[in-house]
DNA sequence: AATGAATGAGATTTCATTCAT
DNA sequence: CATGAATGAAATCTCATTCAT
């Protein structure tokens, strides 16, 4: 008799012990025995729900992806693109310890992804997600006339987001060259650029 | 007298053996064993070249440091900032699959710094001598008339900084979205705001 | 439930075999691997039982250390300061193989104690017991009028640990110029001398 | 052309310079690199001078041997043989840095004594003089109506022997229980025991 | 004679994985 | 299902030894 939501649970327990780990003591420090213990289980239990290590990882890098995308998704609705817009790119900023865990978790991935082929199905299926949702909120500020500018949207979409990874970076490596007010400040100008028709 | 080996060369030969293998199989793959096996020597001649494996990494993060330094001092001089700008941070995009090796290179140290305090150094020195680079020839360029911005700057050197950084990740892991060319343009777009006074 | 293994029972398993090899090859051959073989596991078991090696040995270490102790608490009490004075000494030393052995693993310890901080921790601890057992003996051979000395007798305790350790260093070294009749002759005298206001 | 005098010379100055590292970091620090280095030559150079590290190793016990030996000769003779033998023995003890340094070397090649042939060879012809040196010193005494006692004076040498070894070794591993005074006066009593006919 | 380059074995430690209970 | 015992591979580092120059 299998027990279908108990093991949706269990593995989602598991799921966010090694998401704890990650975030706490980087993508290394997160053997199956620290993860177990993490979540209050011993080795063996991942035998049963994951098929292995790889699993786990994946599954955890897919969690991040839905975290980000559900936050954006509870926002209030019915505001201005530009508006919607700004809340996104902020929220995937490292403003806070939580997101600096989350960039770092972003980072250590990355690396994952060059060598690992289903570790970069799942990086590149989440980014297309992350790029339409960027695409389409552009599309509807452009439409309500919040931005005016002369370059391609698709163009426009790919550069904040390669600010927004680059800046999450530079503030991971470079604290003191990046604080949190000064992140802000430098998306900030680049949203406002669109909407005086800076480019 | 012993031996006739040059030092330094054979020093050389084990980066760079490392760094072909964090290139071709990525940063986790660069064991000692595998570096001295793809050098063609054995284990133990690492002892008489570096003083542990960290030292082999680091040694490999500065060549590679060293590589973009040197194209970039190498270039004819006296052209104006903006055209030198120009150079530097294309020259730092993968736009190539010399480039495109760099900067995986690049990325597999990003997700080392934060858990390994000497290569954070390392990165950190290097980080701050390309930010000194980019923020004179801005500098320079401002003076020369050739640039007109409100913006500070030391915001405009981050926010080009962080931009490459950004495009070099996302060109790696999303090829098809991002070719060379569209690349060029982003980075040429973005460039060519600050001649406009885009900003 | 899990596998019956009872875990206390398994270290001291592996606790007897590190001794075992300690006794036969000396304490540079009790290599973690050595150790594992003889106690007829694998390499990794020990992860489970302890933290490193060093727990291993100082375990064998504690392991000796209550072998005597035990040994000596086992005996019938009641008798006079003296009695019991000659036994437990006479008990340290290596007159029998068994005790021979238990000598060479002390001797091997000893050195290791002179560099590693944790082993001589070990080592005085255990030292302190013994030196409080003996003088509390002879406190009560005093007070029992059994034996005469103008030395203080903390003094005197020392001089009979010290020579007990010599003694038995001796006897390893020298079997042929030190027999077990010729140690117990030594020892014995030594004691005498204390009855009879020898010193 | 082999140059004998500088053969016989060089063997001596790398036999001081593992004597040195001995004494200096412990027996266990003495690889051969290390050795090589502390002599000023290179790893190679052994092999010229020795047969194999062992050979070092046993060249540098013998070496200790001698310098105790030669440190007693050297003493102006003509003196009673209490007298002498308190110098001897005193001499044994760990009273000063550098004979704590000879007494942890000592007590290093003990260990490997028990499971080195070659070693406890060596060991056993040293011992051997310094016993006959005793033994003699305390004959001497004797027939000049030095000392006074019942027991044989074989027996007394080896508890006389045994003692020196014994509170060497307590000295090195208790610091705090036994000081250099206590040291001295413990040996003293029990030198003073047999001129008063203590035993 | 002397150097130091190079080897390869072996030591400790860490881990993913398997499996008996 | 769950446990945790056990395995064995692999990683880093250290060393004695050999040998071309």
């Amino acid at each position: 008799m299998s027990k279908i939501v108990d093991h949706a649970g269990r593995r989602e327990e598991i799921v966010q012990a090694a998401r704890r780990i990650i975030l706490r003591e980087g993508i290394e420090a997160a053997t199956i025995r620290a993860i177990a213990r993490e979540a209050g289980y011993s080795n063996g239990v991942l035998t049963h729900y994951f098929a292995d290590k790889d699993d786990i990882m994946l599954s955890a890098l897919r969690s991040s992806h839905r975290r980000v995308t559900d936050r954006f998704r509870g926002r209030p609705a019915g505001r201005g693109g530009m508006a919607a817009l700004h809340e996104l790119l902020m929220d995937n900023l490292p403003l806070d310890d939580e997101r600096a865990g989350e960039s770092g978790l972003k980072i250590g991935f990355w690396s994952r992804s060059l060598t690992s082929p289903a570790t970069l199905r799942a990086q590149r299926a989440r980014a297309e997600e992350l790029r339409r949702l960027v695409r389409g909120l552009l599309g509807a500020a452009a439409e309500a006339g919040e931005i005016r500018t002369s370059e391609e949207l698709g163009d426009v979409t790919e550069r904040l987001l390669a600010l927004v990874d680059g800046l999450s970076v530079h503030r991971l490596l470079y604290p003191d060259r990046l604080g949190a007010d000064r992140l802000e400040r430098l998306l900030g100008t680049e949203l406002d650029r669109l909407r005086t028709g800076g480019a």
